[in-house]
DNA sequence: GTGAAAGCGCTAACAG
DNA sequence: CTGTTAGCGCTTTCAC
C-alpha cells in the first residue's frame, strides 16, 4: 500500500518534480504535450497527490469543517445539503463530523479540524458554551448556524426565534386556546431563546406560560407529554421545541388514547419533510434550512477572501404552516370538524 | 491567524523541539518536571499540533473515513452511531462525508480520504461500480456497509437481504395475499439483492413477481405508489425497498382516499425509528444497524492491525417486524377488524 | 532523559 | 515553459 510521489510520476513521465506539480494544480502555464505526459504518467502509477503533504506546503487546505449537532434531526441534514452545494460551487471540499448531542464530543470535532487546520468551520447546532467558540475562532474563521449567539467576533446564522416563537403562540391564541404548555429544547441551540419568546408572547397575550423540559430529541418529547398528560388540567395545546419533540409528543397522546388536534394542538418547529407528510402533517414553523447552509458557506467565504472583517449575523425570518395538527380546543369544536374531515385510518 | 509551532512551544518551555514531540504524543520518557513545563507553554501559547504535518512525517492519520450514501435516510445516522462508538473506543479520529445519493459525489468523497491518506475507509450504502471500490481498495483498507458486494478483496458488512426479502413474502402470503408488487431501490445499494430474493421467494410461492422502480427516497416511494394505484387491478399489498419509500407509499396511499392496511398492506425495510412511531407503526425488517457500524470498525481494525488479510463477509440476520401496516387482504377483512382496532384520526 | 539531524511529499519562488 | 532550491511542521532514528 506503499503510494507513489511525484518523484516517481516525473520520472516516469520524463520531466522535473516541479512540472508535476504544476500540472496537479492545472496550472495554465504548462505545454498540452508534457500535461498529458505527466497525467498519463499519473495514471498508470496510480498517483494521487497527498493532501497532507500538499497542505503543510501551502499553508492552506481548501477545505471547509462542518460539525452537526445530531443526523438523527433531519434539521440537520437540510443544512448540510445547503452547505453542500455552495461549498462544491467555491471548490471547497467537505469534511463533516457529528457532535452527536454532546458538547464534548462536539469539543472533539471542533478540535479535530482545527488540527487539520481546515480553512474554516461551520458550527451547526452548536452546544459550546460561547467562549468555547469564541477561543476556537481565535485560529480559524467559524460560523455558527441555528445557535443564536452575542458575539462580536464570530458570525452566525440564525433564524428570528423570538418572532417564530410568537407566530405559534398568535395562532394558538386565535384558535381560542389559552392553556398552552411548550416542550423546550434544555439545553439545545437555540432552545433558550426559543423558550424566551414562547414565554414574551404568552404574556403578551396575558396567558401564564407554562414550559416543561425537553430535548430536541423524539423520545424527550414523549417524556415531556407523558408528564403534560398525567396533569390535573392538561393544556389544551402544545408548542414542542421542534419537530423531533412533536412527533414523539404526538405518538404519546394517541398512545394515552387522546386525538390531535381533538383533544389537544401541536405545534413543532423547523418544518422537516417529516412534519410535511400527510400522515404527520403537524402545523410548525419553518427555517429556510437549505438557504441557511448556503448563507453559512458564503459568510465564511466572505472571511476566508478578507472581503469582510466585521461581525456578520444573519437573522432569517421564519414562517408559519398551519396544518392538521392545531384546531380550536373543546368539544364543541371536535363535533362541528367530524364531519368535514377525512380520515386517514390506522 | 498564524498558528504557533513546536518550535515556539520549545523556547518557551526552554527545551528542545523533540522533547515537546514526546510530550505532545505522550511518551512515558519524559520527565515530569519537563512535560509539566512544555505542556504549560503550549496551553499558554494556544499551541495545536498540525495535523498535516504529524501525519507527513509519521505516514499515518489514526483517522478513519466514514462515507454515507444519504443524511436524510435515518438508516445512515445509525450505522454512524454504531461507527463512532467504536471508533472512539479504538482511539480512532472519525471524518465523514455524505455521498448526496449519487456516484459522483460518493467517488469525490472517497477521493478526499484517499488524499488525505486517512488509515481507512467505511462506505456505507455504496453506489459506486465494484470496479471502482476495487481500485481504491488498493491504496486504503476499505470496508463496505449494506451492499453486498463479491469481491475477495473487499471486507463487507451486510444483512442477509435475499432472507430479508423473502421474510416479506412469506408474511404477506401467509396473510393471504397473491397480488404482491415491489417497490424497488433502483441503483441504491443493495437495492438488486433485495429485489432478486422479492422475485426468488414469490417464485417459490408460485406467485407472478411484480417489480417497480424506486429509488429509496420518500418521493420515489410516492411515484411509484401513484403508478400501482392507477392501474387496473391494484396490488393488495406492496413490499418497499426501504421505510423511506415506504413512508411515500403510506402517504401516498391515504391521499388517494385509501386505507393502509384495510385496502392495501405495506412492508418496509430497515426498521428506521421513523417506521416504529405509533402513527406510522410500519411492518417492516429490521437490519441491526447499530451492531453493523460496530462490526464495520471491527473488521477494519483486524486490516490496520494485520491479524487479518483474508476477506471478511459479514451477513447478519435480518428480522421481520410485524406491526400494523399488514393485514389479511380483502373486504371481509376489512369489516371483521373494523370493530377491533382503535383510530387515531387525523 | 535530552538534543541534533534527516527527511515525510509537496509548493513556491526564482532562475534559466 | 522547465529545472533548482528552500522550506512547511512534525516524527524519528541516533548519539549523548
Amino acid at each position: 500500500m506503499s503510494q507513489p510521489t511525484m518523484e516517481d510520476v516525473a520520472r516516469l513521465a520524463g520531466v522535473s518534480r516541479a512540472l508535476v506539480s504544476l500540472v496537479m494544480r492545472d496550472s495554465p502555464k504548462v505545454s498540452n504535450h508534457s500535461r498529458t505526459a505527466v497525467l498519463d504518467a499519473a495514471d498508470q502509477l496510480g498517483y494521487r497527490p497527498n493532501l497532507a503533504a500538499r497542505i503543510l506546503a501551502s499553508r492552506k487546505t481548501s477545505t471547509i469543517g462542518l460539525v452537526l449537532d445530531d443526523l438523527h434531526n433531519p434539521f440537520f441534514p437540510d443544512i448540510a445539503d445547503g452547505v453542500n452545494e455552495a461549498a462544491e460551487q467555491s471548490d471547497y471540499r467537505l469534511l463533516m463530523n457529528s457532535a452527536f448531542l454532546t458538547p464534548a464530543s462536539e469539543q472533539r470535532a471542533v478540535e479535530t479540524f482545527l488540527e487539520f487546520r481546515t480553512d474554516g468551520v461551520i458550527i451547526v447546532g452548536s452546544r459550546l458554551a460561547a467562549g468555547a467558540i469564541e477561543t476556537a475562532a481565535e485560529s480559524v474563521p467559524i460560523v455558527v448556524v441555528g445557535r443564536p449567539l452575542r458575539s462580536d467576533r464570530v458570525d452566525s446564522v440564525n433564524n428570528n426565534e423570538t418572532r417564530g416563537a410568537r407566530l405559534v403562540v398568535d395562532h394558538l391564541v386565535e384558535l381560542g386556546h389559552g392553556r398552552i404548555a411548550h416542550i423546550d429544547g434544555g439545553r439545545g441551540a437555540g432552545a433558550a431563546q426559543r423558550r424566551a419568546g414562547f414565554v414574551a408572547a404568552m404574556k403578551r397575550h396575558g396567558l401564564r406560560p407554562d414550559v416543561v423540559s425537553g430535548d430536541f430529541t423524539e423520545a424527550g418529547g414523549v417524556a415531556a407529554m407523558r408528564e403534560l398528560l398525567a396533569r390535573r388540567r392538561r393544556p389544551t395545546a402544545v408548542f414542542a421545541a421542534n419537530d423531533l419533540t412533536a412527533v414523539g409528543a404526538l405518538g404519546c397522546t394517541e398512545d394515552a388514547g387522546l386525538s390531535v388536534p381533538d383533544d389537544i394542538s401541536l405545534v413543532g418547529y423547523d418544518n422537516v419533510a417529516l412534519a410535511a407528510t400527510h400522515h404527520i402533517s403537524m402545523t410548525t414553523v419553518d427555517q429556510p434550512r437549505n438557504e441557511m447552509g448556503r448563507l453559512a458557506v458564503a459568510t465564511l467565504l466572505e472571511r476566508l477572501e478578507g472581503s469582510r472583517s466585521s461581525v456578520a449575523r444573519h437573522v432569517l425570518a421564519p414562517s408559519l404552516r398551519i396544518r392538521s395538527t392545531t384546531a380550536p380546543p373543546g368539544p364543541a369544536a371536535r363535533r362541528k370538524r367530524a364531519g368535514t374531515r377525512n380520515n386517514p385510518g390506522r
